[in-house]
DNA sequence: ACTGGTTTTGAGCGATCACTCAAGTTATAA
DNA sequence: TTATAACTTGAGTGATCGCTCAAAACCAGT
């Protein structure tokens, strides 16, 4: 009986993600969502709530991409830093464009832009984008003791500073990526975090 | 003959940088500048012609501030590298305020928040941050080039290189610490990005 | 065709945005 | 003291902000 939506939820929150991602949360304004989504503001009211509402909505959905794409990559790869150094390369080829031609508005992380731009008048948001930074860190945790369990780092390694340490070069990489700068310098930044990583990892940390 | 002027300029612009350094330039209002500058509009605009031009300059004041407290860190060391790695250790207790009492809003740098917050629809604010940060890399450069011309590094390195490599991480030490963690992770952060820096200095980059 | 539950629409709400300008205020030079 | 030039004021500009809601449009079951 009822009639039938003709915006799919996923779809539009996906959408939605991009814009917020390229724009940040200020400068992003309804009519530009409602163009983006092609939804009137009833119809986005009536789907997510309040614009603040989307904006954590799509802060999920691009977190969850961020994820499956890391996941990706470490599967790919025999050992785990092998595959987390590949991970950065990857962001590094993706940032200039000379990759996949996958489908980022800006090189610099979604979720790293919105730390910075969130304040203390959307506790919320500010509140969302820490839980997922600590989501972040304690899997990355988790993921190198499981390869000090496989002999890849050395026993007794503190994997919590470690992955810190990971985290900090993923954040740089895509932020300095986001200078209007060559691609040489990117890719070659990723392969000195690479070695960097690499013998931080096998001496004591 | 004419009436003299109520408000110093140098000192608005560094209350004005303080402003958009915590809450950004798309969150901050004129309201709150008028608060804060105890200004009118027509005073702010008289004195900084507008909103745009007022943040462009407060970023150039912060700029001079950030390169101002760098070199004291440096002179304050007889070895380049040391200085370099003191500074990322005064960061570090510098935005888990366990330090000084230094007045900075937020543990993040400002040059930062502005490169991952403008878009398109300010492309003099984006050209302002991205020339800054190209001043400090090449004036990073030549700090480390003489550092290797005293023979704290070996000859041939790659100076703009490991200048990148260093910006990146002192980006990264500051963005981190604006998440909602505890003192002890960023300085432990600190900590082994020295040594990371350390150990990538004398080997080949 | 009709009905009923559901979604979409878009004009328009009050608030706030960046900004202007004519009038008022003040200190100095004459 | 007065005239003048510089500075400050704040009410008010049109535009845009996030958001609401009554009405229109739609589709399924009868």
């Amino acid at each position: 009986m009822p009639r039938t939506a003709r915006h799919d939820y996923a779809i539009s929150l996906e959408r939605a993600a991009h814009l917020f991602w390229e724009k940040g949360y200020h400068a992003c304004s309804l009519k530009d969502l409602e163009a983006t989504l092609d939804m009137r503001p009833g119809s986005i009211y009536a789907a997510f709530g309040s614009k603040e509402q989307l904006f954590e909505a799509a802060l999920m959905t691009y977190y969850q991409q961020l994820v499956q794409g890391m996941e990706e990559v470490l599967e790919a790869h025999e050992r785990v830093l092998e595959g987390l150094s590949a991970y950065l390369r990857r962001l590094a080829t993706e940032a200039t464009g000379s990759a996949g031609a996958q489908s980022a508005p800006v090189s610099a992380c979604m979720m790293v832009k919105t730390l910075l731009e969130v304040t203390a008048d959307t506790p919320g948001l500010s509140h969302t984008v820490n839980q997922l930074f600590d989501r972040i860190e304690s899997d990355l945790t988790a993921l190198l003791e499981s390869a000090m369990d496989q002999g890849e780092l050395p026993r007794g390694s503190d994997c919590a500073r470690l992955a810190r340490l990971w985290q900090a070069q993923i954040m740089a990489l895509r932020t300095f990526a986001h200078r209007e700068v060559d691609a040489a310098s990117v890719e070659q930044l990723a392969e000195d975090m690479v070695v960097l990583l690499r013998s931080s990892s096998c001496r004591e940390v």
